[in-house]
RNA sequence: GGGCCGUUAGCUCAGCUGGUAGAGCUCCUGACUUUUAAUCAGUAGGUCGCAGGUUCGAGCCCUGCACGGCCCA
C-alpha cells in the first residue's frame, strides 16, 4: 500500500468510526456566527480583559490547517481562506461525542467550534470550544504546510490545492474580481448597460482570429465559438442602445503561450457619438483611477521593473513608432516594397499577406513591441488590417484607430467606428479576398452586419481591453495561466489518483466511491 | 515548430564519478493542560514520469514518448 493510500484508508476509517458513533461526517445543516476573518475584524483589536468581561460565546467554522495536540490540551487553527483563527480544546471539557469528534480529526477536514472567545495566554485570539462539530471529512491530506504547493502543474490542475494552500494566487483572484467590479462601477457611472451576446455564432467575426468550431444536433447547424463580440453589440448601437459594454469570454483558435490562454475574457464597450480620440482620453482616466483604487497606487511593480499609470500616456502612430523604435527614417516606411526590404533586412519574418497594412504591422510587431512596457497608445493602424475602423480624414490608408500597450503585451484595442455601410462592404470584400489568399484570419463577410449599418449607427467609439492581461499587470503576474483559474491544459495522463473502490467492499464507509480520471 | 530545463514518498526537496533510494512536513503509536512550522521518542511510507537500450550493475549514461515550465519563431 503506498504511503497516500495508507492515509487515505486511515481517513476512511476515522469516518466509519465517527459514524459508528452516530456523528455524520457530512452533516446537512449547520448554523454559526462568525467566520475567522470576521472574528479578528470585530475582535481582534480588543482588550483582553474587555473581551473576557464579555463572556462572547461564538460558533465558528473553517478549515483545519494547524492541528497541536498536546495531551489533555489541542490547538487547531480554523482557516476560512483568509485569515486563521485558533481554537482550544481541553478534552475534559468536551461532551463525549465532540471528544470522539477531537479523536478523529486531521488536517483539512471542516470542523465548526462553540466556545468563549478570550486571548491565549500568548495573546492570541482563541475560541476556547466546549463542542466541536465535524462539517466535512477530508479523506486525502492537504499539501505541505510550510512551502505549500510550488509545482507550477499542479497549481493549474489542481488549483483547489493552488488556493488552498497559497494565499496569494487567492490573492491575485481576489484583485482580478476587484478590476472587474471597478471596470462595471466606471461604465455603469457612464450611463453604460451591460448585456450579453452569443457566443456560439454562426458565422465568427469581430476580430482577425480562427474559431473553434462545434455543431447544434437538433438544427443540424454548424456554429462557432465567438473571436469577438464586436459586430453584434454595433447592432445594438443601431438598435438604439448608444452605450452598450460585455464583459464575457471569447475564444480564439490559437497556440497557448505566456500571453495566450484559447478562451480569455475582455471586456467590450460601444460609446455613441464618441471617438478613438475621447476613448483614449477616456481608458487613460479609468485605468488610473482602478489602480488606484484596487492597489491604492498608480506605480505598479512589473516584474522588477515599475509601470507608472498617471496621466497622460505616451502616443505614437504606428508608423512614428517604428521611426523611433527602430531607427527607421519615416520616408523608408511609405511603400509594400520597402517595407518588405526592411522586414528583409532584419531578418524577420514576412506576413501571409503582403499588402501595405500587413507589412506595416509585421515590422511593428518585430520592432517596437517588447519596448512598450510603459502604458503607451500606438494610433492610426493602417487600413488592410482594420476593416472595421474609420478612415482618417487627411490619410486614408490609415485608420482612427488606438491599441494600448503595457508591459511589451497589447492590453486594449480601439477604433471610431466604421458606420458608412457601402465601404464596411467594400472592406468585406477585400477581406474575404485575402480569405482566398490563404489568410485564414481575415474577416469573413457578414451581410447582416452590413444590413444594419443600411439601417444606420451613430457614429461611435469602441474598445475592447482584455480582462486577463490586465490582471497580469495588476498582479505583477508573468504568465495568463497565474490568472486564469483554470487555464487549458493537455489532459492528464491516465492514472489513478487514488485507491480505488472496489465492488467487493474492501472499504466499507467507501460506497460513493471516486470518480476516475479527470480531476 | 525549435532550443534549454524539470518530472524521485501525499507535499517540499536532496541523491557525489553508475555500486543496497534519503531528509523535513504529513501519516501511525506513545508522552505532554497555553501551543502556534509545538516539542520529544518510535514506526510506516517508493513502478525514481513512461517505454526501450548500454552495462556485471541505471534514479544517474543513451534513444524515444508523455506532461509541464522558460526562451525563441
Amino acid at each position: 500500500m503506498s504511503e497516500l493510500e495508507d492515509q487515505i484508508e486511515n481517513r476512511r476509517q476515522k469516518k466509519v468510526l465517527l459514524s459508528e458513533n452516530g456523528i455524520t461526517p457530512y452533516p446537512n445543516q449547520f448554523s454559526f456566527d462568525l467566520e475567522p476573518s470576521q472574528v479578528h475584524e470585530l475582535h481582534g483589536s480588543k482588550d483582553p480583559e474587555d473581551l473576557q468581561g464579555e463572556n462572547l460565546i461564538l460558533t465558528v467554522p473553517g478549515r483545519i490547517t494547524g492541528l497541536r495536540k498536546m495531551g489533555k490540551i489541542s490547538f487547531l487553527d480554523l482557516y476560512d481562506g483568509a485569515q486563521k483563527l485558533q481554537v482550544l480544546v481541553r478534552r475534559n471539557r468536551l461532551s463525549e461525542e465532540a471528544a470522539v469528534v477531537l479523536a478523529n480529526l486531521d488536517l483539512g477536514d471542516y470542523v465548526g467550534a462553540r466556545g468563549q472567545l478570550q486571548f491565549s495566554k500568548t495573546g492570541e485570539l482563541t475560541v476556547f470550544a466546549e463542542d466541536l462539530t465535524l462539517l466535512a471529512k477530508a479523506l486525502r491530506p492537504l499539501p505541505e504546510k510550510w512551502h505549500g504547493l510550488t509545482e507550477v502543474e499542479a497549481r493549474y490542475r489542481q488549483r483547489y490545492l493552488d488556493l488552498v494552500a497559497n494565499p496569494e494566487s487567492r490573492r491575485v483572484f481576489e484583485t482580478r474580481a476587484a478590476l472587474i467590479r471597478g471596470l462595471r462601477r466606471h461604465l455603469e457611472a457612464e450611463g453604460f448597460l451591460e448585456v450579453e451576446t452569443p457566443m456560439m455564432q454562426a458565422m465568427a467575426g469581430g476580430a482577425t482570429a480562427r474559431p473553434f468550431t462545434t455543431h447544434h444536433n437538433a438544427l443540424d447547424l454548424p456554429l462557432f465559438l465567438r473571436i469577438a463580440p464586436e459586430l453584434y453589440l454595433k447592432r445594438l448601437l443601431v438598435g438604439g442602445l448608444h452605450r452598450v459594454y460585455e464583459i464575457n469570454r471569447n475564444f480564439r483558435n490559437e497556440g497557448i503561450s505566456t500571453h495566450h490562454n484559447p478562451e480569455f475574457t475582455m471586456l467590450e464597450f460601444y460609446w455613441a457619438y464618441s471617438d478613438y480620440q475621447q476613448l483614449m482620453d477616456f481608458t487613460e482616466g479609468m485605468l488610473e483611477s482602478l489602480a488606484q483604487e484596487v492597489l491604492g497606487t498608480t506605480v505598479v511593480p512589473w516584474q522588477g521593473q515599475e509601470i507608472r499609470l498617471e496621466r497622460p500616456w505616451q502616443r505614437f502612430t504606428m508608423k512614428d513608432a517604428i521611426t523611433h523604435f527602430a531607427k527607421i527614417p519615416a520616408e523608408r516606411l511609405e511603400t509594400a516594397e520597402q517595407l518588405e526590404e526592411e522586414l528583409k533586412r532584419g531578418h524577420f519574418e514576412l506576413p501571409t499577406t503582403r499588402d501595405y497594412g500587413h507589412l506595416l504591422l509585421a515590422l511593428f510587431e518585430a520592432t517596437v513591441e517588447e519596448h512598450l512596457l510603459q502604458p503607451t497608445f500606438i494610433t492610426d493602424h493602417p487600413v488592410e488590417i482594420s476593416p472595421l475602423a474609420k478612415q482618417c480624414p487627411e490619410d486614408p490608408r490609415f485608420t482612427e484607430r488606438f491599441e494600448l500597450y503595457f508591459a511589451g503585451m497589447e492590453l486594449a484595442n480601439a477604433f471610431s467606428e466604421l458606420n458608412d455601410p457601402e465601404v464596411q462592404a467594400e472592406r468585406f470584400h477585400q477581406q474575404s479576398a485575402a480569405r482566398d489568399g490563404g489568410d485564414d484570419e481575415a474577416h469573413a463577410f457578414d451581410h447582416d452586419y452590413v444590413r444594419a449599418l443600411e439601417h444606420g449607427m451613430p457614429p461611435a467609439g469602441g474598445l475592447g481591453l482584455g480582462i486577463d492581461r490586465l490582471t497580469m499587470i495588476f498582479t505583477d503576474r508573468p504568465s495568463i495561466r497565474d490568472v486564469i483559474l483554470f487555464p487549458l491544459l493537455r489532459p492528464e495522463a491516465s492514472r489513478r489518483t487514488g485507491p480505488e473502490v472496489d465492488t467487493e467492499g474492501g472499504v466499507a464507509a467507501g460506497a460513493e466511491g471516486e470518480p476516475e480520471g479527470d480531476e
